[in-house]
RNA sequence: CGGGGUGUAGCGUAGCCUGGAUUAUCGCGCCUGGUUUGGGACCAGGAGAUCAUAAGUUCAAAUCUUGUCACCCCGACCA
């Protein structure tokens, strides 16, 4: 029910689309635009942190995942293949495979890049000197997953990768505390999205990876896990699997040390669960496409003029102060409109008619409260404004949060943990005795897994396993994810 | 990959059980003209569908049978 809501927001916004490929989904303008807001400002952070830019192949040689394969554990890669180059007509005039056209070397659709990045490390790392190297790339990739969500789990999807090599490990490390405030600022105060973050355990970290640091939020009504972003600390397993080594200051061969880490489109997913109410979606001021709506009401037509002037010229005076306005002025009634960005989760509307006009006032109506404000014009109106956007970025905030407290529960009893995941999920806080063996037995019997372990002295505290019973040292977070 | 469901106009649907008065229903949207505009406007006219696809049964198929394809949902999977 909650999921046909979902999808139902997604395409009456015009965010997304199904495409007619399974689990592809078409991005539209809307949905691409917020896309684009999230990028530029993690780009900007990123090259403020000294990456650089790149752009790798679509397409990896699979004799480069064998190598990797002898150093890293991996489970079934769902890709796409490539194994021809050549479509050919036949008689009956149908296009078929040219099977003379067969590769030599399969290719693979990239499912992530550290594969042909690390391989390519090798060429471009020989001397302590080359190092720190920081790229990033900004692409799409394909994971043909058996079932899919849109925007949650696509089979295709949008992100950025960022891949960094080290001379050692202090620095690998540096580099990620790094990235752990590039994301937070990102999530909580450009998204609006309380999160928490910690530690995968080693059943649900990257493979490839020593450790995986996550950031993970619930969703607004059932209380689902979403991931927003990870961190991987991949220490020296790709570079010794691609046999990447500098040569130091001493004249000795070191393996360097490597991190990646991610967001992708998913976040777009996260904010349609995270900010909804019953008119729609909410948008955070700060990645909104528009952020004021001006809705004109002439129901004078004499006055026409007049007002269409008059909200020209307050639409110009808000883009000096780089306020993303945007003036409707189809033939659509202003109830239909009043609906119309309501749901596409625009914070800001004002609406200007002849009362306003006789009064020189504008009506701002807030998206998240709904309150109505008169303004008079003349008084620092673009502050105003601004203020207030200001203020709904932080009440998403406050809104979402409160609804992550309600929906936080610590709990030492097994069947009470039972009868919270088969009810209405949420974030559980347990022990659990940190081994693998339970965490399984734990998801088989209830679903839930372990979203992280959270790192915070909050947490820290001697308990009993709720399954084993054995001693725990501290807290982690049980949930279902999506 | 297992189980279930769906496929009728751009979208959402009725009709299917029990084959024929079907010229395939209705709503939204779209186009034209007009009147409107303070919470999803109204009137008049109009365009738009080989009923997913292939074969079969039949005098007759959107409707029954079988195959195929696609998508959705629930599992398993999920670097």
């Amino acid at each position: 029910m909650e999921d046909k809501k979902y999808i139902k927001l997604i395409t009456s916004t015009e965010i997304a689309e199904y495409s007619n490929i399974k689990g592809f989904m078409i991005l539209k303008p809307y949905g691409y635009k917020i896309w684009e807001n999230i990028k530029k400002i993690i780009n900007k952070m990123l090259i403020k942190n000294k990456y650089k830019n790149v752009n790798f192949p679509l397409l990896i040689p699979k004799n480069l995942f064998d190598l990797e394969n002898k150093y890293i554990k991996t489970f079934s890669k769902e890709c796409a293949i490539v194994t021809h180059t050549k479509l050919i007509v036949n008689k009956n005039n149908e296009l078929i495979i040219d099977k003379n056209s067969k590769l030599n070397e399969v290719l693979i659709i990239r499912p992530t890049s550290e594969t042909i990045i690390w391989n390519t490390f090798n060429k471009w790392i020989k001397s302590y000197r080359d190092l720190p190297i920081l790229i990033n790339q900004w692409c799409n990739i394909i994971r043909i997953e058996m079932r899919n969500k849109m925007l949650i789990r696509n089979s295709e999807f949008f992100w950025q990768e960022g891949h960094s090599a080290h001379i050692n490990e202090k620095d690998a490390l540096l580099e990620i505390n790094k990235i752990k405030l590039l994301y937070k600022k990102l999530i909580k105060y450009y998204l609006s999205i309380p999160y928490i973050s910690g530690y995968k355990t080693n059943k649900e970290k990257f493979s490839g990876a020593k450790f995986t640091y996550t950031f993970e939020t619930i969703t607004k009504n059932k209380g689902k896990f979403i991931q927003l972003a990870t961190i991987h600390f991949l220490s020296k397993i790709f570079s010794k699997a691609f046999n990447v080594k500098y040569i130091n200051k001493n004249n000795i061969e070191k393996y360097p040390y490597g991190t990646s880490c991610g967001i992708s489109t998913r976040l777009i997913g996260a904010l349609i669960m995270v900010h909804n109410d019953d008119h729609g979606l909410l948008l955070p001021p700060k990645i909104a496409p528009i952020q004021v709506i001006i809705i004109p009401i002439i129901s004078n037509i004499k006055k026409k003029k007049k007002i269409i002037n008059f909200i020209k010229f307050i639409k110009n005076n808000l883009k000096k102060k780089k306020i993303k306005v945007k003036y409707d002025n189809t033939s659509k009634t202003p109830g239909y409109k009043f609906y119309k960005y309501e749901n596409m989760g625009v914070p800001i509307r004002i609406t200007i008619g002849k009362n306003e006009i006789n009064k020189n006032i504008i009506e701002i109506t807030r998206r998240d409260t709904f309150k109505k404000k008169y303004l008079y014009l003349k008084k620092n109106l673009n502050k105003k404004i601004l203020n207030i956007l200001n203020r709904i970025q932080k009440n998403l905030y406050k809104i979402a949060k409160n609804n992550i407290n309600k929906k936080t529960y610590k709990i030492d009893n097994y069947n009470e943990f039972k009868n919270r995941i088969s009810t209405n999920c949420g974030l559980i806080l347990s022990h659990w005795d940190n081994n693998t063996k339970t965490e399984l037995k734990i998801q088989k019997e209830t679903r839930a897994t372990i979203r992280c372990i959270p790192i915070q002295k909050k947490f820290k505290e001697i308990g009993k396993c709720i399954y084993s019973g054995k001693k725990s040292n501290q807290r982690v977070v049980f949930g279902k994810s999506y």
